[in-house]
DNA sequence: AATGATTGTTAATGACTTGTTAAACATCAG
DNA sequence: CTGATGTTTAACAAGTCATTAACAATCATT
């Protein structure tokens, strides 16, 4: 399901989540102090890192200051025995992201590890993931379009022009500015193709009827979500 | 700290909850219904909402749903009663970040919260600003006048005009002026356009009674606010 | 190489929106 | 009272948009 990385110098609590987590699906890498960690950690490229904060040779806090200086958006938890207010803010202060106290269920584990792959799927713009708007959602990596549980397989275009819209959703985008970020140019016949693509999706669309594409006069669209 | 959106019916949790946050240095608005909810997200602009999933009027989901087509990155926070596995992929679903099971302790919500914010901050992109006058507010970048949750798509011409009386409320705008700046020439016939879509602004300011375009003979015009 | 499917562009037509102009009426200043 | 200026409604022509269809280029398969 994903690749997490382990620091945690504890060998039987080690042991158990490692063994766990793999159940759960997940590609788990251990290791038992922060040095290693850190090394880990640029080899492979985890999409989450479970911290012991008490580790022999580099601490918890040390590692996780130095991850995030690397990686602006992985995911970090910190495992800790205390769940003292000073180790907390220490904890944010490096840049964790969230905190679980020993002793700790795995249920408990396993349902903060999906949270932030979950959410880390929608922050980071470059990921695959779906955007949701009004009854539909519209998969750029895949470049399809879902209502109602049917598929649409949207073209190259359709598929830039969508996600324009979707990124000014509820605001106005210029004509200009369409043609020019899709089409790089903005002359008579390019206006006359945008038209043209606008109709096209507007056919996609009808099928959600909190949706849709408002053309403001001489100046753009803009798409509406009721 | 943060304007903060909690929707719960529970009377006693509700108040508990809104309580402990006020005390924390947010600012919260609690409402008791999903309805009402939405209403309220759409007027301020909280950075967080903390939604409980059974609600009357309209579920959390749906609310939630709502929510998230207006803005793709506003942190929404499930508060739920029970932690069944297919109420939290239904949460996911609909575009939910975390979830936390009653009973919680304000502890854990709290720093749940800061978790999301401190995240939101990195990712938000600016949204543009209205400008409020009266009862009204005009956005200038959607072109588009609001007065009592009503909105009036304008023309550019329109939009031009409320614009730069706008810019000079309360102030006499001389005829040459508007003349000059709008239509960049001054004729008799340009004239008789202004005056047509003074005509037409009055039309759409009729609604808000605080509003007024008065006429200095000879002059020119002034947006008059009380 | 031939075929057919897909995709973006161009063309053509009709409908709609907009800024302007016209005209009738009201108001103001001297 | 009178001429100038402002208000309002309606009508108009130009420009813009919506929609369908035709076309050319590309690609995959045979």
């Amino acid at each position: 399901m994903a690749k997490l990385l382990l620091a945690e110098d504890d060998e039987n609590l080690g042991f158990m989540v490692q063994d766990n987590l793999k159940d759960l699906g997940h590609e788990v890498l251990w290791t038992k102090n922060g040095e290693e960690a850190l090394a880990l950690y640029h080899n492979v490229k985890p999409s989450l890192c479970l911290i012991d904060v008490m580790m022999p040779k580099m601490d918890g806090f040390e590692l996780a200051r130095k991850m995030r200086s690397h990686d602006e958006f992985i995911p970090i938890l910190f495992l800790t025995a205390k769940s003292i207010e000073e180790d907390r803010l220490k904890g944010f202060e490096v840049g964790g992201d969230d905190y679980i106290t020993k002793p700790f269920s795995m249920k408990e584990l396993s349902y903060r590890i999906d949270v932030f792959l979950r959410r880390n799927e929608r922050t980071k713009p470059s990921d695959a993931s779906k955007i949701l708007f009004g009854k539909s959602s519209y998969d750029p990596s895949n470049i399809t379009y879902e209502i109602n549980d049917t598929f649409h397989s949207l073209t190259q275009m359709e598929g830039k022009l969508l996600e324009l819209l979707l990124a000014h959703r509820n605001n106005l985008v210029k004509r200009e500015v369409i043609l020019e970020k899709i089409w790089g140019e903005n002359d008579y016949f390019k206006g006359r193709s945008l038209d043209v693509f606008i109709t096209r999706l507007r056919k996609y669309l009808k099928g959600d009827d909190t949706l849709e594409i408002k053309n403001h006069h001489g100046v753009g669209f803009c798409l509406q979500i009721k």
